[in-house]
DNA sequence: TTTATAAAGGACAAAAATATCTTTTATTAG
DNA sequence: CTAATAAAAGATATTTTTGTCCTTTATAAA
């Protein structure tokens, strides 16, 4: 098991990719996007209709259309991506499962995980879409599998 | 999306239960287990089986028989049961499943993971199977959905 | 020794996640 | 206006995970 979904995965690695590269009104298509992360084209298409429909990544069709972030999207925390994707059991979700599980009816791991759930989210809430751009140009970091 | 999968959540479950049911050389069955923890009979049994392929419970065959957990099993600590179901992905993989990523070509979130995983690691090694026994005898714990 | 019991083992089924294919819609350039 | 382009949308396929069924094996009690 990983942390995130591949679905989740993929997410972030394509928004981090369309940030980097939808500088001044450029525009990603998708055949670029999925070879800049190694994914499988029309499975990251789905994906990224749905971050288009939630509002995260924006979209046009025809020549020169694709995909691009807004930048005042930038400054938006990768916890919206992952919402997006995954949902939020990994926020606020029972380790073991259990849907009785609550601060007054602890399941045996709530509180040592609990503490584990928060940092996931902080890390998430604070860590934004556009804070790796300077890197990624600079080839620091990398996309692909 | 959850931190485990399902079946190692029921993994974990039912070790509990086990280890709380367990005392003085009484075995319990995979019903009782089952109906103890609220999951599926029949794959909480190979669930079960597997486990004590990898030596993690015990069970014996026959009238009277089922599963158990012996004395000195009870100090393991749960990282055993997660990895035996799950794998050591939780605390060793990248969270944007690049298997490229490391210490020396970081993706993006490596070190703020690091941090995580290695945190979710240590609470896995530091908690052992038996240590709720009490409280479940207590009834202070629910393992039910 | 026979019978009943309970887990082991192997095959199969359903559901969910991942991946692909085809058609439609919007947009732009010519 | 027409043709070309690129995402949207919907249908379908594959794989993995989760769940079930049926037969076999081991054990113990009668």
């Amino acid at each position: 098991m990983a942390i995130f979904s591949k679905t989740c995965e993929y997410a972030i690695r394509a928004v981090f990719y369309i940030a980097h590269t939808s500088n001044k009104g450029h525009k990603t298509g998708i055949k670029d996007i999925a070879a800049g992360i190694d994914s499988p084209e029309l499975y990251l298409a789905k994906i990224l209709q749905n971050l288009s429909k939630q509002g995260i990544i924006s979209s046009s069709k025809g020549p020169n259309g694709g995909f691009y972030i807004q930048e005042s999207s930038l400054t938006k925390p990768l916890s919206d991506i992952v919402e997006a994707v995954d949902g939020n059991g990994l926020f606020y979700g029972c380790a073991l499962g259990l849907s009785q599980c609550s601060e007054v009816n602890p399941c045996p791991l709530h509180h040592q995980f609990k503490s584990i759930r928060d940092q996931i989210h902080q890390v998430l809430r604070q860590t934004t879409i556009g804070e790796f751009n300077e890197e990624l140009i600079n080839g620091l970091f990398s996309l692909k599998k």
